[in-house]
DNA sequence: TTAACAAGTGTTAATATTACACTTCCAAAG
DNA sequence: CTTTGGAAGTGTAATATTAACACTTGTTAA
């Protein structure tokens, strides 16, 4: 037995990125329509292929970066998928990523330069090759994320409402929760500071406007502290 | 833009396995002592290169199929390592499988085929190029997943004893278990079939023998039911 | 002044989890 | 035949977690 890598089939790499986004009220994804073939017309994901000298967090970030502008996004790895037809023109492996954003600061650069839209998750158009099989493992997966880490905090403003919080929550999961539950889950959590200002902007009362506490959580990182909603 | 694949780099993509294995005591895992450079000497993971026209999964189980001779033996993809520098020799993308299966089988003819050992766990040599990264990722998602779904029946023999199966948890989970509350546990599932027989092998009194009812499993599994450990 | 609207707030019931110790059965030894 | 050793088997009580539920407060605008 020798180590004769020569004899060896190499492929074509590709990542594909599922990127979620949150509008103060829907759950949505980032597609793109696609002005080349194959496929031209239709819908897909943003992908693009791995380089010679980049890691695969890398040329996941660097997708990201190239259809939103955004930088220092943490992204985790999905699932690789590798049926040997799934793309028509050249047998190519695709890793997939997904994140979720906030959408609203990056919304109308990148509607210019690429052909893309925010879709909502419930009126998901039909997608080229496997990236609708990619999008629902995504989301399932991401649910089961954010239920363990609180992945949401980064998706707020500075400042946010408990209401805003629980939006988030309720888009991602999917379900209604329940007022008084969840504000005495969060609290229970620990992570957050209580701020005296109040947000006026939806009612007429003014709702107190809250801090993510990154220094607590990241102690309690430490001891895998979980959140289930 | 347009669809040309033909300027895109191409890489090897190889399938590196964890096989865990359980010897109705301890859980191990299957390293292979290289006979090839580099590393020659030095322990590591089964592998191998993904072929041009086979699927991951296929390519795991063929590795598996390889070594141990097993067939038809659910592997689960792990992640996919893409370090840059993570084989010396050429930029290789590793998508890594695990599987546990069960030890007493398949012991010998695969240790005069290659220079495999089973290793416990808590006796794991260092090894090769990330291959240590890749086994504690998967023991990890090992220890989540059977918490999620009963993996173990398949790695006991068809009738086995509430002791056995105990013990295979607490091998996989490395903590020891409560017998009533693993016992109420078990029965509150009910999934199992309660025998007649007894095993008489282990104690004077002899144990009861049960056997996994795979019919109520994959009823239930639609509901995504789970176990908490 | 009052009507409308979202914010804020605690308690109880149900369920799930954990901790814990003695009895039973059989074979082998005396 | 009696005793002893060793694993199997068995239930309950305490605690912790989760789920369900409705009224009061504060403010602005009509």
């Amino acid at each position: 037995m020798l180590n004769d890598y020569s004899k060896e089939d190499k492929v074509l790499l590709a990542v594909d990125c599922i990127i979620f986004g949150f509008d103060n009220d829907d759950l949505k994804v980032l597609l793109i329509q696609r002005n080349f073939e194959p496929e031209k017309g239709k819908w897909s994901l943003m992908g693009g292929f791995l380089k010679k000298n980049e890691v695969l967090d890398e040329a996941a970030s660097r997708i990201l970066n190239t259809l939103t502008g955004m930088n220092e996004i943490y992204m985790e790895q999905l699932y690789s998928f590798s049926e040997v037809d799934r793309d028509p023109v050249e047998r190519t492996i695709s890793t997939s990523y997904y994140t979720i954003i906030n959408i609203e600061k990056y919304n109308e650069e990148l509607i210019e330069n690429y052909n893309a839209r925010w879709f909502s998750m419930s009126n998901v158009p039909h997608l080229i090759f496997d990236h609708n099989i990619m999008l629902d493992k995504a989301i399932k997966r991401l649910r089961r994320r954010t239920s363990i880490n609180p992945i949401g905090f980064e998706l707020l403003p500075e400042m946010f409402t408990m209401r805003q919080l629980q939006k988030l929550y309720e888009a991602i999961l999917d379900k209604k929760l329940d007022k008084r539950n969840f504000i005495n889950k969060i609290n229970s959590m620990d992570i957050l500071i209580k701020l005296d200002e109040k947000d006026m902007t939806s009612s007429t009362k003014g709702s107190y406007l809250y801090k993510f506490d990154r220094e607590k959580y990241d102690k309690k990182k430490v001891n895998n502290f979980y959140l289930k909603l």
